[in-house]
DNA sequence: TATTGTTATACTCTATAACTATA
DNA sequence: TATAGTTATAGAGTATAACAATA
């Protein structure tokens, strides 16, 4: 590929294929839930949310890796479309609760298939045990310390 | 870590994984290439250019998937600062050979030992081996067809 | 005094349309 | 007519500062 081109500097570097390896599988992630009408983040806030009612904006944040401000657009865009409640928090005035409503939860478990249909497809030249390699190496590599 | 949230599911997803190591690597790479004064996106295209002396404009966006506007300003910036040179392409009027300066290939050296530094910091926590298969398995996703 | 959620805003990254000069 | 490089510009994504309400 690449023509004649000289890669092989740039192969050999941990992030430069594991960068590569995420966009290629985020590229067919977006693809199949585009039918969904959610963004990566738009399906890990909902599936989050899901997976823990009453989670608060700051929770998410945190888990995420979004900054606060840019949380606020996407819950307001995905409680205009009817997919998440926010309720008073039972203990602390200053935060919301936020759980799936009915919707939220029938098309949470839509496109939980369809992830699990992406990540298939995009693993498909690897063995169930390739996969189960890579993925703990791969949180070898962002769970370890330093 | 998260509180008490439940990341079960998303740390079962592939493109979670794969994402979430890809921003820790580039994230170290980013705080060790700082003094070089070298994004990722720099030190690609500068590397590129290194080891394919003559390398055109388009050859560099299609290995590195970057869309033509986008590289005038960063090829602009780092002739500015003399570390590439442009010639005339030697059969094709249009075009325009890349070639590392004396300076740019004397930064490039300091700074692929740098990124040979940042990768052994990001895989401490693996074996020789284990980065081996990890980086095999990577490779397997992206290059595959479908 | 610190924290939750918010607004406003700026900066970076990525994408599209259209131009020029060469092929 | 197609391609290499460029300009201008629009849209995401990500970042900081500052505020009101509550702890």
């Amino acid at each position: 590929m690449n023509d004649g081109l000289d890669t092989r500097y740039l192969e050999s570097l941990l992030g430069y294929n594991t960068r590569r390896a995420a966009l290629t599988i985020i590229a067919r992630f977006m693809e199949r839930m585009a039918p969904h009408d959610l963004r990566p983040v738009d399906f890990s806030v909902l599936s989050l949310i899901g997976h823990n009612p009453g989670i608060t904006s700051r929770q998410l944040c945190a888990a995420l890796s979004i900054l606060p401000p840019n949380l606020v657009g996407l819950l307001k865009s995905i409680e205009k479309r009817e997919l998440i409640r926010r309720s008073p928090h039972p203990t602390d005035g200053r935060a919301m609760g936020l759980t799936l409503t009915a919707k939220g939860a029938a098309l949470m478990q839509q496109a939980e298939a369809t992830a699990l249909d992406s990540d298939l497809s995009a693993a498909a030249a690897l063995t169930p045990a390739e996969v189960k390699t890579l993925t703990r190496l791969l949180q070898k590599v962002y769970l370890s310390p330093t």
